[in-house]
DNA sequence: GCCCAGGAAGGGG
DNA sequence: CCCCTTCATGGG
């Protein structure tokens, strides 16, 4: 096991507990089991851990990694070297401060931005990411997490780690070997095959979520509704959460009432032109990261 | 029982 | 192109 800590100072206002537990990504779990349950200080100070695939351009193997925030820095254990793998996963790498700084002065987005300091964008791996959005459709956050534990604990590899035992989240192989009734089986509902047959287009290479880096944005998203059950919404996750498209602006529940409520002129009526006027609304490059906080923010009661 | 949850697919107009 | 219905499932 190799450990380590990386200290916060150079990389600007980071909390763990928001980045990880705001809803963005569902591929990490929290070693107490009460992960979106028990709020509490900045950073938490909870253990978070995740089985890595391996990362293109960042890790060649597989990784265990174990993280907690103590105060202004994070601690980390792992099957190999964290520090890249972690800068890569919760976008350490992101100068924060700067993005902020680019966001027009909004009272909405000043109350999301001070309510969650320091939350960060993730970077997930594609597959991982594709496959938790389609299952997001019509689906709390926390049952949306619990899918994807099920799913790796069912068809995903073990790997063995300091003393215990966790799953890897199942490969495009692994979960495209699965019946849709083995699927139904993890309470999936509707979406089993949806999973199934995306899992089946990435297994044979009929398409690939990576496969949009150095599109357009729009083109990219166009791209990902190829894959069963994403259409425009899912597709907008993907490419902020995993692809490095910042300016996406997913227009789900809550990002539309917040339309409704605060900015009605950017309701354009399709998904296309709304999605291009809150972008625009929300700043552009980094659109992304407004959507992020006001989702989280209105989703835990603020106004 | 009723309603809702980070929507999408399939059909018809 | 837009509008409508249907699709599982668990928790409040």
């Amino acid at each position: 096991m190799e450990t380590g800590a990386i200290p916060l100072d150079s990389v600007g206002p980071f909390d763990l507990q928001s980045t990880v537990e705001s809803g963005q990504t569902y591929l990490w779990d929290r070693a107490d089991g009460n992960m979106y349950e028990t709020m509490s200080a900045h950073g938490g100070e909870h253990w978070y851990e995740t089985v890595v695939p391996p990362l293109a351009g960042v890790s060649d193997e597989r990784a265990v990694v174990r993280v907690r925030q103590v105060d202004d820095r994070l601690e980390w254990e792992s099957t190999t070297d964290a520090v890249p793998i972690l800068t890569h996963l919760l976008r350490l790498d992101d100068d924060l401060d700067a993005i902020l700084e680019a966001t027009p002065d909004l009272p909405l987005l000043e109350r999301a931005y001070d309510e969650y300091r320091g939350m960060r964008l993730v970077r997930d791996p594609p597959f991982g990411c594709l496959i938790s959005f389609i299952c997001s459709a019509q689906m709390r956050v926390s049952r949306i997490h619990g899918m994807q534990l099920a799913m790796a604990e069912r068809f995903g590899d073990s790997v063995d780690f300091d003393g215990r035992t966790y799953h890897a989240f199942p490969t495009p192989e692994q979960l495209a070997a699965r019946t849709e009734a083995e699927l139904r089986d993890l309470s999936l509902g509707y979406r089993a095959p949806y999973v199934q047959r995306t899992a089946e287009m990435v297994a044979d290479g009929e398409a690939d979520p990576a496969a949009v880096r150095g599109m357009a944005y729009e083109d990219a998203r166009e791209y990902l509704t190829r894959f069963v059950g994403v259409g425009d919404k899912v597709a907008d996750c993907v490419l902020l959460f995993s692809l490095e498209f910042l300016e996406a602006v997913p227009l789900d529940t809550w990002i539309q009432t917040a339309i409704a409520d605060y900015y009605p002129e950017c309701d354009a009526g399709g998904y296309a032109e709304t999605s291009r006027a809150i972008r625009d609304r929300f700043g552009g490059e980094y659109a992304g990261y407004a959507q992020t906080y006001v989702f989280y923010y209105l989703r835990a009661g603020g106004e």
